[in-house]
DNA sequence: AATCGCAGCTAAATCGTTACAGCGAAGTGT
DNA sequence: ACACTTCGCTGTAACGATTTAGCTGCGATT
């Protein structure tokens, strides 16, 4: 039993028949190779007994010739994470192979978060041809920086040093919502960011924070409340404690749309109200950032044609057989809707 | 060239040399084999211009002996969809793997909706063990009716015929729905729908239709609000038309929280109160239904325990080598916030 | 008595890759 | 001149399943 997992041939065993049989019986092709009902009843309880498990790598290999040898393209991403973005990067991705004149699959795979290391497939090369890494926490992009991978790997919103990656002008976005509150003349910014920050949003801290520096804006201090987590709940209990300690700010940034819907929340929730006491700016334009209300100001990253763009270049890499590295950056835009 | 996919003995056989020194070369472990430098250049150019890919499913046989012979869980779902869902199923299936003695990979494939029949591996069992099959079209479940599929499959939200299921009591949230509002006196009862229907949703407008019916409510016609699409946008439209075209209710039940957003944007933009005009119930619970403005009264199905019980039964039906199937439902659980 | 047909199997090839055990030639040391 | 090492490879056995082409008895037919 210490063999591992149950094959066709432990099952053929111990019956006392050929493998051919027991597969055949297994794929209920019985009746073509005619073999006794007898026969089947007790192959099928050897199969239960050992607990037998197909072997998807042996059967895909086998069945391989006249099928499908397709590209294997596998997104991964952590889980701790809104779907939404996984949501754009898959269609990203599928439309590129739409377009694509090679088969492609493709695969969702995910990892825990700051373990991208323990991902199947990425050290041995055998779930996928190539990669996009998405959601890393800094644990995993500095893995991602010094291990060495087998397949292409492209990181989607993070800049990791000597991989490729797709990723976005954060600290402008940033400097963006800085300026747009400065010359409304808000008179105390603030910014809402996650406890678990991630690379991408950080930036956005870091531009909006250094605008203000450079245009010497007359505050000792940019206020920085930190939410527990990236989501509504968390955004609405960090604003709602920071205005309930007698906090003020007129003006908040807040480092993704699904924190800036619970400050929204909290801000009214208080008795304020937005834009008149407090503006707020969002990042990542989620729909429903037009159907709150106010409806929301935020900036707007184009996930799709980055993750189709990110494909594109995995592919590429791919055919180069080079461990080359590319880079592409992208610009957000701004949509000012009535909550600024 | 007719050859199909490029393998390793075909650049052994261009360049001249062994398949061993290829795959040495290939797998960067040339130092180790002593590969002569000039060797591993022509190695790689051949495999550049005969375009080589490993073939997945080969190495993972080979591999398979010390590494992870572990059970494919595949979690199949169209793509024309929240992906709130498939994050929440996806978090149901890992903590059942979780706790399960036995290794078990998740992995989440697409396809197109009413092309579930296209779905790699489902008909010839060659990408995974089992599968829990989610947002499915008619047609989809026509075709899961009828088909003779080799690996255990589990419909998510869905009850096919002669297939296992997780599914709810939607006709019962939907006549829930309909008894609060009837209960608080409302006048004219109004469903939002989208076009493209699934079966859970359209269970729960029949319930909520039905119990109307079945009270002898006086009206001759539940207004039916149809919606192009599951989305906020879609319901912001629908109602917005329906509205602006003197259409008049004073309770809604929107058959996903989605469009209910949509629609309660839509009713405050069309000067309406909520819920002194019009009431309003959702259903799903999203995290956003309690931030919005007012507050959403909405369903909530245990989505990750139901995902969780979903793949214990895959697995169950995976040790049973049983064509047997089995069945469990689920009730939501109704939250009432301000909009009703 | 020889042949035929059929039931009920078996043997072996095959899929593409990797790991491991050699093997001949050239160079080095004594 | 001989053994010994190093270099640069080669050959082949797995990995686990499916498929195709048989093969062996046995009863029935001619």
């Amino acid at each position: 039993m210490a063999r591992g997992p149950t094959r066709i041939v432990d099952i053929a065993e111990r019956v006392g028949v050929s493998i051919s049989a027991v597969s055949a019986v297994l794929n209920n092709k019985a009746e073509e190779a005619r073999i006794s009902p007898q026969m089947q009843q007790r192959v099928w309880a050897a199969a239960r007994e050992l607990g037998y498990q197909p072997n998807i790598a042996a059967r895909r290999l086998r069945a391989g010739g006249h099928g499908d040898q397709s590209t294997y393209l596998a997104i991964a991403t952590s889980l701790e994470t809104s779907m939404e973005l996984l949501g754009k990067v898959v269609r990203g991705v599928q439309q590129f192979a739409a377009g694509s004149t090679e088969p492609i699959q493709i695969t969702v795979e995910t990892f825990r978060r700051g373990h991208v290391d323990k991902l199947p497939g990425l050290l041995d090369g055998t779930r996928f041809n190539g990669a996009i890494i998405a959601n890393t926490a800094p644990e995993d992009d500095e893995f991602l920086a010094t291990a060495t991978i087998p397949v292409p790997v492209i990181v989607f919103l993070r800049e990791v040093s000597g991989r490729s990656w797709v990723s976005s002008r954060a600290r402008s976005a940033g400097a963006q919502a800085a300026s747009l509150f400065m010359s409304a003349g808000r008179q105390q910014p603030a910014v809402l960011v996650p406890a678990d920050q991630t690379q991408v949003r950080l930036e956005r801290q870091e531009g909006y924070i250094q605008a203000f520096r450079d245009a010497h804006f007359p505050v000792a201090q940019i206020t920085e409340i930190v939410s527990d987590a990236f989501s509504e709940e968390m955004g609405y209990r960090a604003v709602s404690g920071f205005l309930a300690s007698g906090g003020w700010c007129d003006a908040l940034f807040a480092v993704g749309d699904i924190m800036a819907f619970g400050a929204v929340a909290a801000i009214k929730a208080a008795g304020l109200r937005i834009p008149e006491d407090i503006a707020v700016i969002g990042h990542d334009d989620l729909e429903m950032a037009r159907f709150i209300d106010p409806p929301l100001t935020t900036f707007r990253l184009p996930l799709i044609d980055m993750a189709s763009d990110a494909a594109a270049m995995v592919l590429g890499m791919l055919h180069q057989h080079r461990h080359s590295t590319a880079h592409r950056i992208y610009d957000a835009e701004l949509t000012v809707r009535a909550s600024t």
